[in-house]
DNA sequence: CTTGACTCCGTACTTAGGTACATGCAATAC
DNA sequence: GTATTGCATGTACCTAAGTACGGAGTCAAG
């Protein structure tokens, strides 16, 4: 019997079939996320997703829920949240929105200030590259002297 | 007579007065620049500043030039040069200004792009607040599930 | 049955820009 | 003359977000 259904449905596709029973091992889940190996690794040592219980038997395997919790970490992410940040949104699943919304607002006031220097930084740059255009003599630059004290 | 000389002019004085043989120790140098002595001998480590060398007596003293150069690295650093980038610069010295105009046009383009990043990831934050304005259940909140998958 | 790939685990290394500490000696203050 | 700063030197530590490595165990294919 057994080696009748192993004949007939191979380990690859009842994992692609019953989905959250499957033998996800670290390194599908990788895969699946496009994300390192080591990453995920890093995830469980810093406590953002749970280390599935290693069977007597074989690797562990995990569970559709951690494809999800590391996906919820990716997007937050990219919205520009640190690791320790996602932490206290993970942790925030069901807290009132207005907590969330103070958090993403503080987020949102960092990227506004950041993006402010960033601005005068770039009128910096602009007028120092300016000095250039009035400067005959290649072999000497205005910048470096610009920089220069005094 | 050395009896004489140091009752009518302190060594304070003579260090302000004659400024390039002035005993300007590590700590002098320091203050000077309002920088940490450590950071100090970090870049003599990174090789950005020379560490004069230490006398048979005493301590080591600086020169003026060395009080230039930091100058000029962190007046670099403020046009938010890195200090391996620095380091290209101060080798740029008498290098054609064309040059020069390449390093501060690569970091220009390289500001303009980090702006034109954090303007998307603004967006996405307000978007992000806009749910909750339409959201009566404060114990809830869309953010949280807009980050979750699908 | 052996080989190669994968997992597990702990630890160390990476970048950037410093900061801190431990030890020993030098110089200055009182 | 001693106590307190200050310097010299080397090394370790810090944050952030991973990446790499070494050794042992395990699994699957040929």
């Amino acid at each position: 019997m057994v080696t009748l259904i192993r004949y007939k449905v191979s380990k690859q596709k009842v994992s692609k079939v019953i989905d959250n029973v499957s033998k996800r091992t670290i390194s599908m889940l990788a895969k699946e996320l496009s994300v390192n190996v080591e990453t995920i690794r890093f995830y469980e040592r810093k406590g953002l997703i749970k280390q599935p219980p290693k069977p007597m038997q074989g690797y562990r395997h995990y569970p559709k829920e951690t494809v999800n919790r590391i996906h919820f970490i990716k997007r937050s992410q990219e919205l520009g949240f640190t690791l320790n940040e996602i932490e206290g949104l993970l942790a925030l699943n069901d807290s009132p929105c207005s907590k969330v919304q103070e958090l993403v607002n503080k987020k949102l006031i960092a990227v506004q200030k950041k993006m402010a220097d960033l601005l005068l930084l770039e009128h910096a740059l602009e007028e120092h590259l300016g000095q250039c255009q009035n400067n005959d003599d290649d072999s000497h630059c205005p910048i470096i002297d610009s920089l220069q004290p005094k």
